[in-house]
RNA sequence: GGUCUGAUGGCCGAGUGGCUAGGCAAAGGUCUGCAAAACCUUGUACAGCGGUUCGAAUCCGCUUCAGACCUCCA
């Protein structure tokens, strides 16, 4: 742990040295998704960014715990505007079933989090497993004298946390201007001030999901679950809380509110947030219907798309950019991070052909000092990217013969490669994952053949050898002529 | 309207006072029987205007433009 770490703190806006409270421990709660939808590109932002962190985390040696939830208390509501006879409507079975729909959507979720190769958090707890929990918090709060019920509903009073306290910390704003700013909408009724959120909601009757509470059959309010959660596991007091930077206001400063309310304090020591992924300059989002789900992706089945990308070729586009950064999404960026991410792997395929030398050329702890500095500096994995590629560089010029490099430097090379494309990008060999079996299979008999050119290229008949090549490269095998001998690969 | 962020070469995207980011695309070259692959070389870009400084893409001010949040949202 000889690495100074900088994370970037939107509590105080400024670079910050990373301090655990409670080395080598580290608590990191993120919010997770919504699951009543299909996970979009936008949801690979964050798992990208927090899987790298979690990754680097560890790789100083940290045991850290990574929390993050399931939001599936939603609020879903039945169709009962109709004008249909609700009971003879609808048997059980073709209810919607809260769970079901939760349940379906996670699975969907973690698919494609497996697929860009993310970690699993350590824990991940869901919403409405921690429905106590919350309704213990609300209590707390209450007793604190931070809220009060109206008409079976809870609200936390903003304006008093506000004169104690500050409300507004995260985000920068203040009351007055939050006030002024924010427009009246319908339903606040039950609330003293405009501001004041929601603890503890009684259902209506069309609400779907609800539980039982001291104060009214209702659901918890939509910022509850994370301080309950990352309370529960992490403790009050936790090193990192992640997310969206759409989610500083208001779900992260009320939960900082919350926190502060219950405990005295604020929970997390680093806030660390996020960019959006834009498309054509714009977010991509939910709201804004302009979203492309990372299955579409995946398969190309979009209108916007022109071809499929992979899941290493999307999660290697979110790391060629800083996480604080917008990232634009379009087809010709997709197109070179793609090409970019084979020039990579194939530097790192030809790495393990190295034959070494009696001296060196080259220095590769270079290559580690770079990726360690560029990581160290809030995760600035564009800089290790770059890094990566001037050593690909290298590794071509060795492998031609233009540098020349010793057993135990190899051995230097070939780790910080590992370390820092597989470990820390998290980054994948599909190419080579995928031909996997198979090629074992093709190997002795593409090599075979590859002999048979080499003797028809030696005795100039260039028509058996092109036919041999030509072949080949109609099968999807292509022919790499060395300067001894020859390799191949499959497309 | 309030709060905040950003504007970098054909595209994406780092960099925050002087030192080549990197990738993709493009052009030329080396190698090769040819091709592919690989390698080498090439681009003086920092929205505009002013200021600070020996020196600014980088700091300050103004202008223009764009975006985010203020409402569920990664």
């Amino acid at each position: 742990m000889e690495s100074k770490l900088v994370l970037y703190n939107t509590l105080t806006r400024n670079k910050e040295e990373f301090v655990p409270l409670n080395a080598p421990h580290v608590g990191m709660y993120v919010c997770g998704p919504t699951v009543y939808g299909d996970p979009h590109l936008g949801h690979a932002r964050p798992a990208v960014t927090f899987d790298l962190l979690f990754r680097y985390l560890q790789s100083l040696g940290y045991k850290v715990r990574y929390v993050r939830n399931i939001t599936d208390v939603g609020h879903l509501e039945h169709d009962a505007d109709e004008g249909e006879d609700k009971i003879t409507k609808k048997a059980r079975l073709e209810q919607l079933e809260p769970m079901e729909v939760a349940h379906y959507y996670t699975e969907r979720y973690h698919r494609a989090m497996d697929a860009l190769n993310v970690l699993s958090p350590s824990i991940e707890p869901q919403a409405s497993g921690h429905i106590i929990e919350q309704e213990a918090f609300v209590q707390k709060i209450l007793d604190a004298g931070y809220a009060y019920e109206s008409n079976g509903s809870i609200y936390f009073d903003v304006e008093k946390y506000d004169r104690d306290y500050h409300y507004g910390v995260l985000s920068g704003r203040n009351l007055e201007d939050i006030v002024t700013n924010t427009r009246a909408l319908d339903g606040q009724c039950d609330k003293r001030h405009c501001c004041d959120f929601a603890l503890w909601k009684k259902a209506a009757p069309e609400h779907i999901m609800h539980w039982p509470s001291p104060w009214s059959e209702g659901f918890p309010g939509w910022h509850l679950e994370c301080s309950a959660m990352s309370t529960k596991y992490l403790g009050e007091r936790f090193d990192i809380h992640g997310g969206g930077m759409d989610l500083m206001f208001p779900h992260h400063e009320c939960e900082i509110a919350q926190s502060t309310a219950a405990l005295g304090h604020g929970s997390a020591k680093y806030w660390v947030h996020n960019n959006m992924i834009t498309i054509n300059g714009q977010k991509m989002g939910k709201s804004l219907g302009n979203f492309i789900t990372l299955e579409e992706l995946f398969t190309g089945a979009h209108k916007l798309l022109a071809q499929a990308y992979s899941p290493m070729t999307i999660r290697f586009f979110v790391l060629q950019a800083h996480y604080r950064s917008t990232l634009d999404f379009s087809n010709d960026a997709l197109q070179a991070a793609e090409k970019g991410l084979d020039r990579l792997m194939k530097g790192v395929e030809t790495l393990s052909k190295i034959t070494p030398s009696a001296d060196s050329t080259v220095d590769p702890s270079e290559l580690e000092r770079r990726c360690r500095e560029a990581m160290d500096d809030d995760l600035n994995s564009p800089m290790v990217i770059s890094a990566l590629f001037d050593w690909v560089r290298i590794v071509n010029q060795l492998a031609e013969g233009q540098q020349r490099i010793t057993a135990a430097d190899l051995a230097t090379l070939v780790a910080a490669f590992r370390r820092y494309v597989f470990d820390i990008l998290g980054l994948r060999d599909e190419k080579a994952a995928s031909a996997g079996g198979g090629r074992d299979l093709v190997t002795p008999l593409v090599e075979m053949l590859l002999k048979m050119r080499m003797q028809a290229k030696a005795a100039k008949d260039w028509a058996t050898s092109d036919r041999i090549r030509d072949e080949l490269t109609a099968i999807g095998i292509r022919v790499k002529d060395r300067k001894e001998g020859c390799d191949w690969e499959i497309e």
